[in-house]
DNA sequence: ATCCAGGAATTTT
DNA sequence: AAAATTCATGGA
C-alpha cells in the first residue's frame, strides 16, 4: 500500500503502544488476537494485513496537513513535527488500551510491556507465527483469576485490574464511544485505577478523542520548562502531546546512554 | 541498602 | 482544596 504523511517507526516507537517487537526489518505488532507483520519502505507499507485494517489502525484517513497546520502555529512544536514527521496516533482496542494503561501507572515502559506479555501468556491463547510463539490479548471479563494475575508482576495494580474486569463489557465500550470527550473521561474515571492521566490515554489512544492531553511526569516537566499553553492546539492537543512525549523519552534515552 | 518509577486512592494538613 | 503518604515490585 502506498501511504503519505506516515512514518511507521515514529508511530510505533513514540511510546503510545506497547505490544510490538522488531525483528530484522519487520515490526510484529500485536493487537487483540491479531499479529501484524509490517515494514515501511519510503512511501510503501508492506504487510500481511489488509489496507482497510491498516488505514483504520493508523488513523490514515485523518488529514495530516490539517493537524500540522494547527500544531505548527507554535515554533517549538513545529520543530518536533518536522523531526518526527509522519507520527500518527494509533487506534487501539479500548479494552486492551484500558488494561495496558492501568498497568502503566508509576512504571517504566519495559516493565509495562513485561506485565502485558505475562497477562497474555496467562490468559490469552497461543499463536505460532513465523516460527515464533505469540499470545493473544486476554478477552473482556477473562482477567478474573487472582492467583494468575499475581504472577504477572503487576504489584498493587492487580486489585484495580481484577475489579475493572468485572465492571466493563462490550456494551460499556459501545456506549463509551458515543460520548464526547469530557463525558467519556468522567465515565472512565469512575473505574478503579483510572484517574485523569489514564483516562486521557484511553480517550486519545482508543476512542479517537484527539483533544485529550494526557499529562504524566515527563509532559509536566516539559510544560513547566517551556511554559507552553497546550490548549492552543485544540482540537488536536493529543497529537501535540505525543510529539512532546516522544521527544522526552528519546532524550531520556540519550542521557541514559552517555 | 535506599530510592523511585510514564498514577491513583486514601489520609492528613 | 492542597499536600503528603501509601500501594507492590523490579531495577538503578
Amino acid at each position: 500500500m502506498i501511504v503519505k504523511d506516515f512514518n511507521l517507526q515514529h508511530t510505533i516507537e513514540c511510546g503510545q503502544f506497547f505490544r510490538y517487537k522488531k525483528e530484522n526489518d519487520f515490526y510484529y505488532i500485536q493487537t487483540k488476537d491479531k499479529i501484524i507483520k509490517i515494514k515501511q519502505k519510503n512511501n510503501q507499507l508492506i504487510s500481511n494485513e489488509s489496507d482497510e485494517f491498516l488505514i483504520n489502525f493508523f488513523n490514515l484517513n485523518q488529514n495530516y496537513q490539517e493537524i500540522l497546520t494547527i500544531l505548527n502555529k507554535h515554533n517549538d512544536i513545529r520543530e518536533l513535527t518536522k523531526q518526527f514527521y509522519g507520527l500518527r496516533i494509533i487506534n487501539q482496542d479500548p479494552w486492551e488500551c484500558m488494561i495496558s494503561y492501568i498497568s502503566s501507572s508509576a512504571r517504566s515502559i519495559p516493565l509495562i510491556k513485561q506485565s502485558i506479555d505475562l497477562m497474555s501468556k496467562q490468559f490469552g491463547e497461543e499463536i505460532i507465527f513465523d516460527k515464533s510463539t505469540f499470545y493473544t490479548f486476554p478477552k473482556i471479563n477473562s482477567l478474573n483469576d487472582l492467583d494468575k494475575l499475581k504472577q504477572c508482576k503487576l504489584g498493587f495494580r492487580v486489585d484495580y485490574i481484577i475489579r475493572v474486569n468485572s465492571l466493563v463489557n462490550n456494551e460499556y465500550f459501545k456506549n463509551l464511544k458515543e460520548l464526547d470527550y469530557e463525558k467519556a473521561k468522567q465515565e472512565l474515571m469512575k473505574l478503579p485505577g483510572i484517574g485523569p492521566k489514564v483516562a486521557d490515554c484511553i480517550c486519545l489512544f482508543s476512542l479517537k478523542k484527539f483533544e485529550a492531553f494526557p499529562i504524566d511526569t515527563w509532559i509536566k516537566k516539559y510544560l513547566k520548562q517551556t511554559n507552553l499553553d497546550y490548549k492552543q492546539f485544540y482540537p488536536y492537543q493529543g497529537y501535540a502531546q505525543e510529539f512532546i512525549y516522544y521527544l522526552m523519552i528519546a532524550s531520556k534515552f540519550l542521557y541514559a546512554t552517555v
